[in-house]
DNA sequence: CGATATCTTGTCACTAAGTGACGCCAGCAT
DNA sequence: ATGCTGGCGTCACTTAGTGACAAGATATCG
């Protein structure tokens, strides 16, 4: 099954999971209802997925994966706060994934689901994996330095609390303001990244 | 029962278990056996923990207690590397605690068991939570603040990877020697905490 | 086009994690 | 002694999750 395929099935399942999720509650949503609301057997279910919470996971993964892909994109002469103003500027012209609304969903539930916090930080975990690589491959330094290591640690980390604030202030209907302007948000998480790891990660490579 | 009681139940069950997910792993290791070989019932154990892989967490919480007790001890006067080297020295005159091999052997397993991961991340997320106290306690600043959630996610972030190391170290038999000076191991922290958070957390306050 | 090999899914039986309900008893106050 | 409370054991039960095998889809090769 080709690598893209099996993500499109992953994700189509979450999305379905993440609805029920939101509407009825975890505990009250079962594997059987996720199957049938997508058209699979049960077994399949379980064949993409360790458990039944783990289904939300794509569908939060979905709601970093902009920025995460930013990162990746980020060309060693350039500042990270001009990047990320110039291409999140760019991408807010286009419409904003349908998924990411579900993804702010689900983080409102991992304030409550404990099995689905778990769920929450082991993709802030990928994230931090994949921070690593770039952070590393940014700076020059050996694939599990210690450095880069923590700072691609303190990274996810300030990103993940950026993002759980963002989805909290949608959700609650909070004054959005703050958050229209891209350049301005380029600037808050670039300064965010740029303070956790101690100035190291954000400036132009010379 | 008594808060201190509970606790020290949940410490005597997750020692047994992290014993044997230690021993045979952690899906050869069923609730009823944890319960067997700490004499109680199984479905008291259920009463005590939510998943069989949770019974690991008060074990893996208690290898970064003394840590955050340092933390929480820690004078508005003093520098935390002053604070930390002084403390720590003090500290490693006594028997370390027994369970801080237990703790790190949890670690090194949550690198292949995903349950066993969930369940070390959610206790740095509850380390999280503490230093969010500490940090916006100290910089006198509302808690629930932007900023501080900031400061407390990257210091925790970085001092769990710093933990991970450690463990590694220890369990592969690795050189120790950069681990046996109290006064470096302080230094390295606070130095870490400090980066993490742009150099907002470390230094007295005047 | 056809045959075969591979890969994914469905079905079914089964294990074990986790819950609800109820009764027991140790501790404690009256 | 008596009544109450809170933790624990027992047992029945639900459901998440797995193993094994058959069947259908799909790709590959002639």
């Amino acid at each position: 099954m080709s690598e893209q395929r099996r993500a499109r099935l992953r994700l189509e399942i979450s999305r379905e999971a993440a609805r029920l999720f939101w509407e009825q509650g975890v505990a009250a949503t079962s594997g059987d209802q996720i199957a049938a609301a997508v058209g699979l057997s049960t077994r399949t279910i379980w064949r993409h997925f360790r458990s039944k919470e783990s289904c939300a996971e794509p569908v939060i993964m979905q709601g970093v994966v902009t920025l995460v892909t930013l990162m990746r994109s980020w060309p060693r002469h350039r500042s990270l706060d001009d990047h990320l103003a110039t291409e999140l500027t760019r991408i807010s012209h286009e419409p904003p994934p349908v998924d990411n609304l579900l993804a702010m969903k689900m983080i409102r539930l991992a304030d409550t689901e404990p099995a689905l916090r778990t769920v929450w930080l082991m993709a802030y975990d990928q994230v931090e994996r994949e921070m690593c690589v770039i952070i590393g491959d940014r700076l020059e330094r050996p694939a599990g330095d210690l450095e880069g290591r923590m700072y691609a640690a303190a990274a996810a980390a300030v990103v993940r609390v950026l993002d759980a604030h963002i989805g909290a202030a949608v959700l609650t209907g909070a004054d959005l303001t703050p958050f229209t302007d891209m350049t301005a948000v380029a600037r808050r998480i670039a300064h965010a990244i740029r303070t956790a790891t101690g100035g190291v990660v954000g400036a132009p490579i010379a």
